[in-house]
DNA sequence: CAATAATGTAACAAATTGTAACGAAAGGAA
DNA sequence: TTCCTTTCGTTACAATTTGTTACATTATTG
């Protein structure tokens, strides 16, 4: 299957260029020059792996890795102006996958994408947690009922994912408002109420008799999904 | 919610760079360079996950390992240098739940650290009691009575639950009120009984011949199901 | 035994939650 | 652009949960 790239870099020119030369092997590249559209992008698209070059106007690239990292686990390769790096721990200091020192050869860059994805198809299948018949996929930002896929907006399936990593334990509507939205929550909004039952009516999750989501009174809402 | 990591390694600029870069995935991480002060910083603070370097100055981290599973439950990972399989063995043995052998990719300890939260998640979900024929499970947040699962409110599972969790000791309204509201009681207030009432009705609990819930006239009430 | 205090609970009131319906905002297609 | 679709917040009202009250019942005291 052809891989999603999704490339950040404000040389619209350079990004003409690779999009050709990568789609000789076989990628299907999405260029933004502005890192914001790639964030955007990024919401409504499946991406394998990320380019993201470090000089970009307005955000700089470690801004943009860190806000990828926020949401996405998908892997991102940085591009960089050598001098600025010296041994691989620079991987760890901006929290990409790996890097690669301007101006490259673009063969060595296609080399560092396969390695990347190859590393990343291993750790993609601890990336999948099942709920009963609730199945969700971290790394495809997808889930499943009954092995159906689920058709669940954004906003719902960041709401599912902060229940699955937080199970039984009781979440308040500030906690989802602020994690879902990040802002804060005040005693008439009732959004939260209405996101958590959209998201129940998808998994089929009747409130009076929930197998997923709890309503725990006065307090909030609790997953009781037990892991399997 | 932001998961607690509790790192110790001599090496500070590794545990720098590794702070950073697991915050880019949403750890919150606390790194101490001498075991010691970690098992200290334990003591006082909720943490979610250990990461322990098998080279530590003063203590050896299997030692430091075996100390932490003296008193928490609390995973842990093993960083190690060297990479024979005898060592595999012992961290395992020790009762550390995964094994890192260094040097590694930072993208693969997050792997392995989501996964070992996972596989907590996953074990932590079976908290189950047994009352004679009353059954409850503490992480779904409900119980059952002869197997047929109580359609209970949330304050009465609150209540239950104390119950439950004091068993064959006298609780005074007091007591229950400030547990399931966190307010003071006054002596003209009556929620308390008809909270009980209603919990008593579900779960067939005749206040004349109480199986379950017996009434200590001038003080409160008493859970009295010997746990099997 | 009566008198009194405490408890049991039905019935009602208030608070909180569930969700359908509407519309604004954003994105995509022509 | 304009039109259509999707997403998501807001609102309104129904349903549920919890608190309050009233009165019946039960226990204790003398």
């Amino acid at each position: 299957m052809q891989k999603q790239l999704l490339l950040i870099d404000d040389d619209s020119k350079l990004n003409h260029l690779l999009t050709d030369y990568l789609g000789k092997f076989n990628f299907q590249v999405h260029a933004e020059t502005h890192p914001q559209q790639g964030l955007e992008y990024l919401d409504s698209h499946t991406v394998d792996l990320i380019i993201l070059d470090i000089m970009l106007p307005e955000m700089d690239g470690f801004e943009a890795c860190r806000r990828i990292r926020q949401r996405y686990s998908t892997p991102v390769i940085m591009l960089t102006a050598r001098g600025e790096v010296t041994d691989r721990i620079v991987g760890l200091e901006i929290g990409a996958d790996d890097y690669m020192p301007k101006p490259f050869e673009p063969r060595e860059l296609v080399a560092r994408i396969q390695t990347v994805l190859r590393r990343e198809n291993r750790l993609a299948a601890t990336d999948i947690q099942n709920f009963g018949a609730l199945q969700i996929d971290f790394h495809k930002h997808s889930a499943s009922l009954n092995g159906r896929e689920l058709d669940l907006t954004s906003a719902e399936f960041e709401l599912l994912t902060l229940f699955a990593n937080n199970a039984s334990k009781v979440l308040n509507r500030d906690q989802i408002m602020d994690t879902i939205r990040g802002i804060e929550w005040d005693a008439f909004n009732r959004s939260v109420d209405v996101l958590v039952s959209r998201l129940r009516q998808k998994i089929q999750d009747d409130p009076k008799h929930p197998q997923f989501i709890k309503t725990i009174w006065g307090s909030g809402y609790m997953f009781i999904g037990g892991a399997e």
